[in-house]
DNA sequence: TATAATTGTTATGGACCATATCAAATATCG
DNA sequence: CGATATTTGATATGGTCCATAACAATTATA
């Protein structure tokens, strides 16, 4: 199969260069090609997350919760009684930063800082009803706007899957 | 190193709270319950993110290149003769925030910034020869470190499935 | 030709992440 | 017991990445 006799290297791929590319005459702008970047794995773990995490801002922003937030509110429901520390550190949040996280959640009412009656260095962390409330709220948020959508666009047994698959990088890799 | 038999079971489920866990006597900090937590996509796919992204600059420290330096270098050899705003953009980098990233791989002679004669507001990006040096080594580090790694972790055939399905969150999420 | 749009750039502010340091409280050990 | 070390929450600070506004030079458009 001979392609083209005459124009066959003259110019025209995608990319030539700085003498000939007249979009202004011509059509499109010509997309680039991604090439090998569409195979390292990293780049599209990347854009695939944010891509979720925009998803999931715009579900929540009746709420106004943020991914770190809802997962702190998550956590400490499961986990009430905890100390910052350890609610920060298996987020892998680092104890400076998570102060001003919490601040936020407690000028909005939805968590509270009590201080421990045996270690009064530590602050032990529960939810509020308005706290409790909302998670509940946004726990359906998540599952009918967020999660829903990621089944239509996957399937249910491939959702799986690839959540296997990410658990296994994150804990394994 | 004798083991002390007599506080062995306290007792305590492992959230309870403000008035008796005793880490002191007793054994480990008893480890949290991530509940709803590993279920959630968003959360488990920024955790295998970093995890990745970790790797990648461990594989390519002799090389200092990072992310998103590579894929520029990526995209720029697959795409030469394209300007700053094109390159950029595809790779979803703004472009005030792309000129300080083109200053470091021009000052480390790694790619090059062309007028155009076309349109001398543009700058067209090639790679350098040293460029090129580079760029191949680093994949090579990519793919015999990196993803050689992911190979052995997930399989051939579930690295792949896992890309495709990350791919399509990132273009039709 | 006058006006609008584009390109690369600078300046700037916000969000997130990491380290050092501190006071208070507790643990450890001589 | 008491001196020292460690832990906890907090502050300060710096770095990186991301986003917006604005600008000069250049080009496109009305």
């Amino acid at each position: 199969m001979t392609v083209s006799k005459t124009a066959e290297k003259s110019s025209e791929k995608p990319g030539d260069a700085a003498k000939g590319r007249k979009d202004a005459t011509d059509g499109q702008p010509e997309a680039l090609q991604l090439g090998e970047l569409s195979e390292q794995l990293g780049y599209v773990l990347k854009r695939a997350q944010l891509k979720v995490f925009e998803n999931f801002l715009r579900c929540m922003a009746s709420l106004q919760l943020t991914p770190a937030q809802f997962s702190v509110l998550l956590l400490v429901e499961k986990n009430p009684g905890r100390n910052q520390t350890e609610i920060a550190s298996t987020l892998g949040i680092l104890r400076p930063n998570f102060v001003a996280l919490l601040d936020n959640l407690e000028s909005r009412d939805l968590c509270a800082r009590i201080r421990s009656t045996n270690d009064r260095r530590s602050h032990i962390l529960v939810l509020t009803d308005k706290g409790k409330a909302v998670l509940a709220r946004a726990k359906k948020l998540v599952a009918t706007k967020h999660e829903a959508r990621l089944n239509e666009l996957l399937g249910q047994a491939n959702r799986e899957a690839l959540l296997g698959m990410l658990s296994k990088i994150a804990n394994e890799f």
